[in-house]
DNA sequence: TAGATTGTTAATCGATTAACAATC
DNA sequence: TAGATTGTTAATCGATTAACAATC
């Protein structure tokens, strides 16, 4: 499975891609990347070169096959695969993001919550368990899970962090507004929401 | 107020050094670019570079004033002053966000939700009200809103940002897995959690 | 003074855009 | 065939990194 290596800024755009393919594949079974391009807002060639990088399947004239596309732009961000994913942090976020369903459409399975003084409580919308930390350990061993997502405090992300890597989880989703250490070779993705707006509100400001 | 228009990734630097700042402002008066981009995994020049352009108060052998730089960064995200904010959308991820207080921080206050046959429900925690869409317009321009935050299913995310723009809201925030058509002067943040993680577990998967 | 750290100017790197030949 | 659209090669653009003189 030698997969070519993508630059983040590609890879970013494809999931954009593949919502509009999604969107579109009922009515149009080709579509050219000049005409993604202008729906989207983007670059011509770049949808372009960012096409050809995960499908290369295009006809000149006719475009590319809205299904295949929508293919291999799946199966290069792994969609068809399921990566197991816990949350620690039962709070508002965390649970708003244990009960959101669109993760599973990128191949990404979130089994449970983990919090303090939680036990066994069942997240009734979601039908996912909300588990005590103690249990932390043994289910992610025997859960076969491999992405951790940090929503406690930010005095206690560092503590999480180190017991998800002690347990095998090789990739992170810190929502914790703190930079996290981590040994080589663990994926951590910063996550800040606050920050996000911040930046609107930023450019917002700038514009006046 | 004539700011510099810093580069995108500039500004998307700027939060993680006020975090980190602010977390260590308690026991250091001065702090060097080469200090922080250590504790950040970033490149020396690159830090030195982002304090320059908002700030440039550095001191050579002493670095920067903590205090100073956090205000300086504080002045460029417009932090100082309030923007106002709502969400439409009452679900999961729509209350997460009201109750949420860290926006705050950044100088955005969300007043309030809106959902469909919610009326004047007060979030009790968050102690924000929902209130019925049928109140947006009346709301909207009574309570000098500029940012409107997204967080409905799709299918009605298109008309939901029309009607912000039609009552004067200048940025939007948008949850919905939907590429918004706005007029031009519109600022658009797509904000996609899903998409988010299927980086992560592709990236994880690319490592194997 | 000496050395750490700054700010700036030049070099490198990577990503986007433009130009164009190939092709259905 | 003609024309739309592809994929690729070269040019531009912007951001990061390196080098270095200035300074407290």
């Amino acid at each position: 499975m030698s997969k070519k290596q993508l630059s983040k800024s590609v890879i970013e755009r494809l999931p954009l891609y593949l919502n509009y393919l999604q969107e579109i594949s009922d009515d149009k079974n080709n579509v050219s990347a000049t005409f993604i391009a202008k729906e989207l807002g983007l670059g011509e060639v770049q949808v372009r070169k960012d096409l050809a990088a995960v499908s290369g399947a295009g006809k000149p004239k006719v475009g590319y096959e809205t299904e295949t596309l929508i293919e291999d732009i799946k199966t290069y961000l792994n969609c068809n695969n399921v990566t197991n994913a816990v949350i620690v942090g039962a709070g508002k976020i965390g649970r708003a993001i244990l009960g959101y369903e669109g993760f599973l459409r990128y191949g990404v399975d979130i089994k449970a919550a983990f919090g303090h003084h939680a036990n066994d409580i069942i997240d009734i919308e979601a039908k996912k368990p909300i588990l005590d930390l103690s249990e932390f350990d043994t289910y992610v061993r025997e859960n076969d899970i491999k992405i951790g997502i940090i929503t406690v405090p930010v005095a206690y992300a560092q503590e999480i962090a180190d017991l998800m890597v002690k347990n095998g989880i090789k990739a992170i989703w810190n929502f914790a507004r703190k930079a996290l250490s981590v040994p080589p070779g663990i994926i951590v993705r910063q996550e800040d929401l606050a920050a996000s707006v911040a930046i609107l509100s930023c450019k917002l400001n700038a514009m006046e």
